[in-house]
Order: C-alpha cells, then structure tokens, then sequence
DNA sequence: GTTACTGCAAACGGTTTGCACTGTC
DNA sequence: GACAGTGCAAACCGTTTGCAGTAAC
C-alpha cells in the first residue's frame, strides 16, 4: 500500500485536500486489479465500516476523472466502471463472465497516421475486445 | 431507398412483422450516415407526423440488437446509439462537436492472434477515436 | 476562520415494463 | 382469429444536485 501515499501526493499537487472519504475510495481502487463500478466501490466502503455515501463516491470519482488521475469507461451494460490511470492499456471483456483482462495496446503508432490522414488531432483511443475467456469456453462445452 | 427493402425482407426471414412503426425506425436508420440515439430516432419520427412511442423506438431498437440488424454503442456520455449492421468499421469521435466518422479497421488480423495469445474466444472487437476534428481545432485557435 | 467537502434527500434522464388495445399475418 | 406489436403510464436504476452541517488546511 505504499503506493497511496504517491496519489495523496498527486492529490495535494493538485490542490485537492485529502478527506478520509477520497483516501478510502483511492484505495479500493488501488487495490482493484480491474476496473471497478460506482456501486461496487461503495458496497466495499459499506463492508470496511467507513462510512462514505453513494453521491460522494460519484462526485469524487468524477473530480478524479475530471484531474486526469482516473479513466471511467462505458462498457455494453450500463453501468460505467473507473480505473486508475497509470500506463496505457485496453481491455479484454468475457462476454459471459465479464472479467476484465487488461491488455498492451496494439496501435501504439497509429494515432499519428490516422492524424495525417484525417486531419483531426487525435486526443486518445480505446479498444475493447469481446469474447469468451478460456473457463467461460469449457463450461459451454459441458 | 431501395436498401428499405432488403432491411424488410431481413425482418421477414427472421420472422418479425413489419409493422409501420419498424420500416419508420429503420427507414431513419438507414438515411442517418452517422450513428443516432433513441432520443434523436424519435424526434425524427415527431416531425414526419408518424406517431411513434418512445418506448416502441427502445424496444424495436433492442430486439434489432438481439437480431444482429443493429449496433448499440455506447459513447462517452450517457447516450448509447445505434447504427445498421452492414460493414465492420469504427468510429472517430469529435470531443467538441460530437460529429462521429467511420473509419476502416486497423486490427483486421489482430484478433486470431489475440485468440491465440490469451485462450480467449474473441467475438468482436470495438475501437474508438477520440480528438478535435479540423473544424474545432480552427474554432479553438481564433 | 475559510472554504472545500460530505451527508442526506430529492430530482433527473435514459431505459424498461405491465397491461389493455390494435394491427399484421 | 391468433398473437406479435404498440400506446400509455408508471416504475426502474444509475447518476446528479441543492443545501445545511462538518472537517481539512
């Protein structure tokens, strides 16, 4: 865990103040190793008795979003899942299971072709991969 | 407006009525060159004076889905759209104007690698572009 | 002490659903 | 004539917001 003190310090950097709230919700995020809902950091909250409301896990994760520290991705439910934003990576989605399997990026050069090309300056992309995950497989099989 | 009747006669075989309120939908999908939410298909169907329930858009919508006639995406605000199913390609999203532009896909032969690679049964794959479109890079500057 | 942040409750907006009626086949 | 599809209104659920109280600096 000696890696939140490195967001709090992202945090202070950018002015934003420290609450108990935005420290317990970094860390479930931290410690998350795949993209995490609104809901599903709260439901952790509830568990660990910090006591912390829906509305403020939603503001703070848009005010994360909004400072560049978290990336909220739209998946093919509704609901949108948040990450911490370290390296650049895509996703891997088991359409049964909904694992989350993070994947290097296979266009690193192509954003610069695609500006010349198009005329557009190129912010970012992403990519989401579908399908069935190794175990997903054998249990249709059975 | 030819194509109309080659979207029937999919509905045809796949044994759905072609009631007014579908060939309306479909109709506005097939004009449309860039994908469009329900909101947007309704207001749409408002104007040419056929009355058509918002919750009929969204219902049709999905069982199109189902069917493999229509794409839902979901972008980066709330608002999913759709899109007729013809060709793969992606999307090129403006982040100030909004206006989305297909492109070809650059992963064609990515997947059987990525099947091979991660154990996975890959299914689709989605990528999307987001930047400033010349026009709004020009606003911006001035 | 100031001012950003949180709790709380209520609203919001896109989407879905139940039910009686209607129109397609 | 049967049954899929529609209109209508109400519910649903993820997310946002307004306001008064609280805690970080």
């Amino acid at each position: 865990m000696e890696q939140l003190l490195n967001w709090e310090e992202r945090l202070k950097n950018k002015g934003i103040r420290c609450t108990k709230q935005r420290i317990a919700i970094l860390k479930i995020l931290i410690t998350s190793d795949t993209p995490i809902s609104a809901q599903e950091i709260f439901s952790q909250l509830d568990d660990s008795n910090s006591k912390v409301r829906l509305s403020t896990v939603y503001r703070n994760l848009n005010q994360f979003v909004a400072e560049g520290i978290v990336r909220k991705l739209n998946f093919a439910d509704q609901k949108n899942k948040f990450e911490l934003v370290d390296d650049h990576h895509h996703h891997l989605v088991c359409l049964e299971c909904d694992e989350v399997r993070p994947l290097e990026c296979p266009l690193e050069q192509f954003d610069n072709q695609l500006s010349t090309k198009t005329g557009y300056k190129i912010i970012e992309h992403r990519i989401k991969f579908y399908g069935l995950c190794p175990k997903c497989q054998e249990n249709k099989e059975s």
